[in-house]
DNA sequence: TATGCGTGGTT
DNA sequence: TAACCAAGCAT
């Protein structure tokens, strides 16, 4: 495509789109006032958002959808109901309130970011998206929704549903994620003049409910005249995607030290990375070949008995196949250094991620 | 620009 | 059932 060979040109529209009639905004905006979603961190109709509740469920939306996010939002809302309370919080209270939602990365920020507001901007979130974007957590995707939504600023929040229906609109050729700049530029020259908060969540909404991933409603589509990918009958192919990477398997051991009082052995993992900063029962690490000498990671010396079940979880970008082992300790033994006995009743308060709480079953 | 980073629902 | 998908960010 020319423009591949001359970057100077990236908003420039493919030719394809070239000769409909432009998408009107406010074709977009009235839709949005007849199927605009209710969703709990919305304002009502007309009103503006408040910023902490933009935030919080900006942050918790990244990669995961509106159903899973609803419980943990009401809780996370009720406990902390606003920014300030939120930055008073023990890091390990937000990691285990976040646990089973996923990219605990998130989680670390959202609190680093509640006490880089209060620090840096007096506990209340700066309107530019500039600013947002120097907080914690806070990408080019966040910053703009929290400056459209709560502050109605111009601003172009791209997620996957903007990357969709643009992509749709203007039948881009270009594969993502190759294709995020021009796909940003394209957005950009779709803004209204005004109601920016609202030209947001009707571009998601859109996507969300209209331009959907596969079987779309283009009947349904206030801008089913404008769209190229919809005049030329194949709109599923948009947006294009280069090839994922497949998937390799890692394998490991997790060792259940079940104490007789019913307490299980924990320990923490490291700050970042993988699972960051989430509790987790001891085990060998997760790679490619099984550890060669089981019971040599084993966190401290006991009757062993290799339980004949395993544990499979899916992560990102590698699957897990756990054994598991399992010992009965008694009440006096002692936790090995970087290890807690966590009685049951003190399981809720822990930060245990999906994976371990599969693992957790098999205490019994 | 590519990779690391979770989870659960859908097809 | 394996693949795909969901309001991305940090490095």
């Amino acid at each position: 495509m020319a423009d591949a060979a001359n970057p100077a040109r990236l908003p420039s529209a493919p030719s394809a789109a070239s000769r409909l009639p432009p998408p009107s905004p406010a074709a977009l905006l009235a839709w949005y006032d007849r199927h605009r979603r209710r969703l709990p961190w919305r304002a009502a109709p007309g009103e503006r958002a408040d910023p902490y509740h933009v935030f919080l469920s900006e942050i918790m939306l990244q990669q995961t959808t509106v159903v899973t996010v609803g419980p943990y939002y009401a809780d996370f809302l009720a406990r902390w109901p606003d920014v300030g309370a939120l930055a008073g919080a023990r890091l390990e209270e937000v990691l285990s309130r976040w646990a089973g939602l996923g990219y605990y990365a998130r989680a670390r920020n959202l609190h680093a970011c509640a006490r880089a507001v209060v620090e840096r901007h007096g506990g209340r979130f700066p309107q530019e998206e500039a600013a947002l974007l120097a907080l914690p957590g806070v990408g080019p995707y966040t910053a703009a929704a929290i400056a459209a939504i709560a502050f109605d600023r111009r601003a172009a929040p791209v997620d996957g549903n903007w990357e969709r229906v643009v992509a749709r609109l203007f039948a881009l050729e270009e594969t993502l994620p190759k294709a995020k700049a021009r796909l940003k530029a394209l957005a950009l020259t779709l803004l209204p003049q005004a109601r920016f908060g609202d030209f947001a969540q009707a571009m998601m909404d859109l996507g969300a409910t209209i331009c959907t991933p596969r079987k779309p409603a283009c009947a349904l589509c206030p801008w089913r005249k404008n769209c190229a990918a919809h005049a030329g009958g194949t709109p599923e192919r948009y947006p294009l995607k280069a090839a994922k990477a497949a998937r390799p398997t890692r394998q490991g051991i997790a060792f259940l030290v079940v104490r007789a009082d019913g307490a299980v052995l924990v320990r923490s993992r490291p700050a970042k990375g993988l699972l960051g900063g989430m509790s987790e029962v001891p085990s060998t690490p997760w790679e490619t070949q099984a550890p060669a000498d089981p019971l040599a990671h084993a966190p401290l010396a006991a009757q062993w008995t290799a339980l004949n079940a395993r544990v499979s979880h899916v992560f990102s970008h590698f699957a897990l196949d756990l054994a598991l082992w399992r010992a009965r300790v008694p009440a006096a033994t002692p936790a090995p250094a970087g290890h807690r006995w966590v009685p049951r009743a003190g399981f809720e308060a822990e930060a245990f991620p999906s994976v371990m709480v599969k693992v957790l079953q098999y205490i019994d």
